[in-house]
DNA sequence: GTTGTACTTAACCAATAAGTTAATTAACCA
DNA sequence: TGGTTAATTAACTTATTGGTTAAGTACAAC
């Protein structure tokens, strides 16, 4: 795969082992033997999937005796969703509509609000 | 790659190319030859490209005359996004701080607010 | 210092991906 | 009928992926 951070990223993630390993880290640090717990697979294997997700940015790797303490780096995922807000207006139509009514019901009192900011940036007008 | 519906997903998302594709496509229906000139590849390689897309549910394509006119079905992306949504807490910590000083500023007059829902949709508690 | 535990690395294999060129299909055009 | 345009399919090559087993490394504990 090519060597640009979006697409290693993307890469990572489209795999399902390596998803459920990032959900089991979203829980907290763990080791590579309780990460390959419960999986059908060798240990390699499951060092390889840990390879692939550290070389995206999604997991980092410490040393504590003979382990190996795994940690999910989920902020790294923030450049994926970036990449979908583009296309964020696709799907998010209803929710507009809906934040549109309730800013109408808020601003009785207070026409212009900052909130609108988020709005913008969640759905941002066609460049 | 994995035949699950989001692996294909994030599989077709993990190359520039077809990245390249879908952004030139949410600017509206072409051909294939038209999506092809900007790469420095073979109509074939372009081809294989939108089939791979299509796979994922990213893409359809209809007939008209010698044309085969394509089309994003970026709603498919939220499925992506649904995924991101549980580790989106892990980023959006100071959003959320804004989200909550907005708030505040304008519940002055109105204590509780639906608004408050919206915030929860985007960063829901941990289940 | 030997043994056990937790991993990683090496070497290999089969399947898939991403590209190529050449041939084929399909529609339109004259 | 035959030629042009648009696109796909076929056949092939090369690189990468995802798995394996076996060997190697690093630390702990006795």
């Amino acid at each position: 795969m090519q060597a640009d951070r979006l697409s290693l990223k993307f890469s990572a993630l489209a795999d399902p082992t390596r998803r459920a390993i990032l959900a089991r880290l979203a829980t907290g640090e763990t080791s590579v033997m309780k990460l390959a717990e419960p999986f059908n697979m060798s240990l390699p294997a499951v060092s390889k999937h840990l390879k692939v997700l550290e070389g995206a940015g999604l997991v980092t790797r410490s040393r504590e005796a003979q382990w190996r303490p795994c940690r999910i780096d989920a902020v790294a995922l923030k450049e994926v969703d970036d990449w979908l807000e583009k296309y964020r207006r696709f799907w998010e139509v209803r929710l507009d509509r809906l934040e549109e009514y309730l800013d109408r019901l808020q601003s009785k009192d207070k026409p212009k609000t900052a909130k609108r900011q988020i709005s913008k940036k969640r759905t941002p007008a066609k460049k």
